[in-house]
DNA sequence: CTCGCATGGTTTTAAGTTGAAACCGCTGTG
DNA sequence: CACAGCGGTTTCAACTTAAAACCATGCGAG
């Protein structure tokens, strides 16, 4: 189930987060659990997708701390999945594969459901990123950087 | 190679960007080349992948308009993979999980790479979602709602 | 020209993963 | 008790992945 990494042990920034959400499924599931979505079945009736899978994939996110396991609210004898504060932190990479998906997957007319405020159903700003200064900054003004003290 | 969507035939916007991108090497290769890293060889050396893989996500990656091939630079008779437009605007997506990485898959004390302005060498600010009126908002803010516009 | 080597792939083949469907087990209901 | 709904696990065929071997092209050296 885990990637294998021959190449370096320690996986990097990027790849170490991939690696817990382990696939797109698990990331499908995250959605619909910000959308409210709580049981086996509501995700199995919402994703569409075969139930040993779906099964796998909790089971992923539950050992990565991503979501939890809680007694059903409703007093049925069931269980529900929940989103950990872990698995809250990836809201904004899910509004940034969402707001990619508007940007170049999508006819200019073509209808699609769109990100608002609560308060007052207005669409949300694109994410952006500052730099301390407060500059917006694209790729090209930033770069990775080993921090000062040396690695390992 | 490209992902069964039995349940509905148009994907949403979270499902369709996913399924362009094809997989989590997909993205690691996009994270290289917003690195600088242009070359076949380049991709494999940096992220320990089999060739034949690199080779079909490559591939992918072109049909979907992420990337494209150009020209050797260097005057060497090989080609280089750039990102296109689209595949720059995954910059975001990549800054997401970065920043979700640093947060919650490394001690305190465990070093690891930084994104950093070029102007001054400074750490970017956290991606942040703003509402119209210009509030931060999470997750519990917001809400997808489809268009006034009637679907289809 | 020929050899050897670097680059950039493709082919081959075994091992692992996926997914549909069947099955299982529990709980509440008639 | 039978039965239906929910939440899974098991089974098994089909597909994907990955490592390694192989192939092709373009050099530069002898």
């Amino acid at each position: 189930m885990a990637k294998r990494v021959s190449h370096r042990d320690s996986m990097c920034g990027v790849a170490r987060p991939l690696d817990a959400i382990g696939d797109w499924w698990s990331l499908l599931i995250v959605r619909d659990a910000f959308e409210g979505l709580r049981r086996f079945g509501e995700f199995q009736k919402s994703l569409g997708l075969a139930k040993n899978i779906l099964s796998a994939r909790l089971r992923n996110l539950l050992a990565h701390g991503i979501m939890e396991t809680v007694l059903a609210a409703d007093g049925s004898p069931y269980q529900e999945y929940v989103l950990t504060e872990k698995g809250r932190g990836l809201f904004p990479l899910l509004v940034a594969l969402r707001q990619w998906g508007e940007d170049f997957f999508f006819e200019p007319d073509e209808a699609h459901v769109l990100l608002v405020d609560r308060k007052n159903g207005l669409p949300v700003r694109r994410l952006e990123l500052r730099a301390q200064d407060g500059r917006v900054v694209g790729a090209e003004d930033t770069m990775v950087r080993l921090p000062s003290i040396a690695p390992e």
